[in-house]
This record gives structure tokens, sequence and C-alpha cells, in this order.
DNA sequence: TAAATCATTGCGCACGTGTGCATTTTTTTG
DNA sequence: CAAAAAAATGCACACGTGCGCAATGATTTA
């Protein structure tokens, strides 16, 4: 029982064999014969030997590590693509080196060094804008970098992003066909790429056909947002409808609006969400939202992993309308 | 621009130094003059020189790794366990490796046999029962083990628990005190062991004072099996109470109650649920709860990978109840 | 049976770093 | 200014592994 971790060197004295055979031994396609391999395996067994992973990459060139960086790893929606991911990574013998951007918000940039120290094969940025130098940064060491629902001005990158603008026409389309006259868009004072983008193209599309859009945006991306822009914005009783960036803000608007503000919904406030996370399922709520495919979404990403030339840049995973019943 | 990473022999030459130099650089408390200290850091800004944390644990035997397996990571108790814990980690210099146990529900000794291979200083284990077996070879590798929420018959393991069965009498006396005829104890397929201790807990209290009880269990632990618990046990209109071992299973059972089976809560119904998440402050719920403490539970996780001799092995978190409208 | 082919094995180098030790340079002391 | 102390520096080894290369042993072919 000695301290500390069992080498080859050892596996290989008690076997009575070279440290090589103990190395061909854990090295699949080597050769071997079978009577060594067995010495081997038993001593290995005895002993409690391990392949160190960490030496191995050293002249491998290969970690096997890959860096996921993101905030708000609670939110219901984050959490869930954390899941999906980590489950991919895992299948695919791949290790997740998991960065919690939380205590520097804005700029991940010391993260993203710290992952190349440990020498990620790739970085996966689940939320959190990247500065343009980390991208080059990254090319120069051969380090993919895949960013996720965030789109920046380059092409040398990979981006797997949803189809925000679509998402929010498809809002706005259904909003116009329940006859609303006056809606607010719903976001929050984070006002991430996503967001812009949904809110933007919302906002466009409704002013277009003629409709009055009031915008609210503040507090952190969540529930209690999304219900405090329910109590503010429904004072105003020509408000009829709503398009909440993100499923969350959208449950807190429900409930201010039926609870707090005493409106009743689907009749006299249409309320529409994006993601459609688990709770937006809920007897209580059954928000009708857009749907953004986490499976397609987070197969991206482990594709955009693992090919070597990847033919396609920028991916848009495409979204789609499930209705149930918040809208009129 | 040459492919791959910058060493630290590159750097030395550039800089017109030994190795040792560019070592000793990033070796805080190493001796190096100024001078070459500047030429050194100057020589590896310009080549983008990051030291190879892989090599450096190597021979320090500390490869500040620690490896957090898991099970239904986008749960809302979990993701948010995991999301303060990484935080946690990262504040203390370490790493987090990330397995996601789902595709090995009870078996997570291979996900353990991979963490040793990279060398993990520590293992944290969310969820998912880990064989005694394992426990010797984290011990006999001089690998911290670290089981949340979870009590193994062994004392040579560090082990954070919240207090179920005080969190249990908690529930059962608040229904007393609500004068429940009949309650069901809600809990789910998976039968974990926090699951278990909370249900027993709370039947020999409610049993002890006379009160009838019946147990439900089926399905994952989630909201549908709560909704599903609450749509079979409320055809007996006698059940005026129930406590679900999970906040998840409670709304599930809430939902179920008001919308299903048109009861009203709480005044023919009390319901009590157990974690606290963010959803079940929802105004659509207000759940009474026993809450845990994640904080608390968090650092007693992080100071017990930190501390060299734990004194003690057993931690036991407090809990507490918090009232909000769901008791009559 | 001799020759040729093939599988197996061990040696030694490489991967990138930290550090003990001896040596050289600088600073402090008398 | 000389001597002693202190600081800085380079060399070489260690960490644990994979693999190329040459040598050895086993097997097939003519």
């Amino acid at each position: 029982m000695a301290r500390g971790f069992v080498t080859a060197e050892e596996v290989a004295k008690r076997a009575g064999v070279s440290r090589s055979a103990v190395s061909r031994t854990f090295t699949p396609g080597a050769s071997v014969s079978q009577a060594v391999r067995r010495k081997v395996l038993k001593a290995a067994r005895e002993l409690g030997y391990r392949v160190n992973r960490l030496a191995q990459g050293l002249n491998n060139d290969r970690s096997n590590l890959i860096g996921v960086v993101g905030t708000n790893l609670s939110a219901p929606f984050i959490s869930k693509q954390l899941d999906l991911l980590s489950i991919g990574l895992l299948r695919r013998g791949l290790q997740c080196l998991l960065l919690n951007a939380a205590d520097a918000r804005k700029d991940i940039a010391p993260l993203i060094e710290l992952l190349f120290e440990f020498r990620a094969q790739a970085i996966v940025v689940l939320s959190g804008e990247p500065p343009s130098s980390i991208v080059d940064e990254c090319i120069a060491n051969g380090v993919r970098l895949i960013l996720v629902n965030q789109r920046l001005d380059r092409t040398d990158t990979n981006m797997v992003l949803s189809d925000d603008s679509h998402g929010a026409d498809l809002a706005a389309l259904r909003l116009i066909a329940a006859k609303c006259q006056k809606v607010a868009v719903v976001s929050s004072a984070s006002q991430t790429p996503a967001q812009v983008r949904r809110a933007t193209a919302f906002t466009q599309r409704m002013q277009a056909s003629g409709v009055d859009v009031v915008a609210w945006s503040d507090g952190p991306t969540g529930y209690e947002s999304g219900y405090q822009a329910g109590c503010d914005l429904l004072r105003d009783k020509k408000i009829d409808g709503a398009f909440c960036v993100t499923d969350l803000l959208a449950l807190g608007f429900l409930d201010a609006a039926r609870i707090e503000m005493h409106r009743r919904v689907p009749e006299d406030v249409s309320v529409i969400g994006f993601d459609d996370i688990p709770q937006s399922g809920w007897k209580s709520y059954e928000l009708t939202t857009i749907v953004q495919s986490l499976s397609t979404l987070t197969d991206n990403v482990l594709t955009a992993l693992e090919t070597d030339e990847p033919a396609t840049r920028l991916q848009v995973v495409p979204v789609s309308m499930i209705e149930r019943k918040t809208v009129r």
C-alpha cells in the first residue's frame, strides 16, 4: 500500500517484464503476446494500477480535456444544456473541465487562459462574450473554439446558435393573429446578444404591422424580473400581449399578470416565451413558447468538436413554436 | 506561429536565459532577479507562452483537478449545487472535472476509475451510490472522497448531508398541527438513501401520533411523478395532507391537487416539500417546505476538500422549515 | 533443413515541467 | 578594500508515459 499512485514501472517489476510491455498492454493495437499480457494484467490488478492520463497526454498532445465555460449554470435552460453536453462528452471519451464564469461575468478571458494551461483540446462557451483576441489565441494554439448561441463577426470560429430572429418572427405573427393591439417585449438588463436579436426582430415585425410595442428590460434574467415587468407594464390597461425573450421571464410575467394584476390569460393578455424549459409545461403555466431544440443544439456542438475540418463554421438550428394555453 | 503550444524551452532561447529561469519566473517565491524576470516575461508575452499544468502536475503530484460525479444535473436542486460548487472550486484555484453519471445510474465505479486515471486530487459525489470498494481504493491512492447527502456505513470517508430525519420531523409535526387525519408520503422509484430516510422518519413520527400514512413511490424524481402521485392518491377523499420528499414532487402534486383533482390547497389538502428550490417560491405555488442550506452544504464540502486532516468525518447540516401557503 | 518472414521484446529518447545542488555573481559587513 | 553572506543562475535529474528502433525469438516458406 504505497502512498500515491502505482506506476507502470512497479507493475513491470512485479510481472517480471519490461516497462514497455506494461505500456503496450494498455495500448490498444500494440504488439504483446498473450502470456505477457496476462502477467501484466494480473500484476496491475493486484497493485491497483491505473494509467496516468496526464503523463499520457504529455507526449500524445491529446489531453482529452474539453473546457466548458458558462454562467448561470443553475438556470433551467443552461443546466439542461450542460447536462446533455456532459453526457455527450463522456460517451465520446472526452472529459469536461467545467469553469463557472459567474465571478467574471463579462471578461471570460482569464478563464480561457486557464484552459490553455490545462491544454484543453477544445473550448465550448455557453455564455459570456469572449473578446475577439481570444479567438486568435485559440487559432494560434490549435484549440477549437465553439460558441453557443452567440454570434461573433468572424468566419474563423465555430458557432452554433438557434434561429433567434425566426423565433421572434413566429411569436410576432402569433400575437398579430391573436389581434393584439399593444404588446410588450420583456428582456433583462444583461442584454446578451441572443436576447437583443430576439427583441429587435420581434419589435421590427410588430411595428411593420402597425402594432404598438413597449420595451422593458431590467434586472437579471430570471423569474423575478419577469414578475417585476408584469407589475410595471400591466398598469397600462391597453397592453394585451407580451413576448418575453426567455421562458423564466415569461413565467414571472404570467404570475404577475394573473395573481398580482388580476388579468386573465389568455383572454385579457397573451404571453409567449422563448426556450421551452420544463417548467413551461407545468400545469400551472402551460406557456406557449418558442422551442430551441436542445438536443440538436448539443449534437451540433459535439460534431463540431470531433470533426477535423468543419465544413460549416456557422450553424443555425431551426426553432419552432409550441402552442399551449397562453395565447388567445 | 508554431503549431501547438509554446514551451518554456523556446521562451528561454528567445530571452537568452536558461530554461530554469523561465520556470522560476512563473513559480511564486522562486529566486530570480528583476532583470531576468523582465526578459522572460517579455519573451513569454511575445510568444504567447502558458505553463503546462499537466506537466506541472506530473512531478508536483498536485493535479489541481477535483472530480465531480452526479446524475440529474439539470434538476433544480442539483444544478444549483453544481453551480455553487464550481464557483467555490474556481475561487480556490481548483479545477472541476465533471462526470455525468446519467448513463451509469447505479454503478458509478467506472467513472471514479476514470477520475483516478486523471489523478484527481479529490472526488465529490453528488448522487449515485458508490460501492464500498471504491472508498478503499480512494484511501489506498490518497484521494479524498466526499459524499454529499448520502450516508455510508463507514467512518473513514467524508460525508456531508442535510439533517433529513429532522426535516421530516418538522414536516410531520406541522401536518399534525394542521390536524391532518390521513396523509401521504410521496417519493420516487429511485429510492435514494436520502429519500428513504425522509420517508421513514416522517412515517414513524406520524404513526406514533396515530395518523394514517399511505406511501407512494414510482417513476423518476420529478414533477411528472408528483403529478401522477396526486392523481392517484387524491381519489381517496380522506387524504388531507402530503409530504413529498422532494420539492419537484411536491409541485407536481400541488398541480394535480388543484387543477386535476379540484382540491383547495391548503383548505382541503396540506402539502409540504423538501429542498426549497427556486420554483417553490413562485407565486403560483408558494410551497411550504424544508430548506436545505445549499450554501453551508457547499461550504462544508469545500472545507472538507482543503482541510488536511478532517476532524469530523460526518457533517450534518441543519435544516429548517419555511412556511409559505400550502399548509393549513 | 536453411532461409525468409513475422511477431515480440527491451532499450532509450521524448514530452514539459519543478527543484536540489554546486557554482557564479552580487550585496553586505567589518 | 577584503571577507563573508546572500542572491542568482545553470546543470541535471525526476515525474510517468508512448513509441521508434534494433535485436531476439517464433513461425512459415521453399
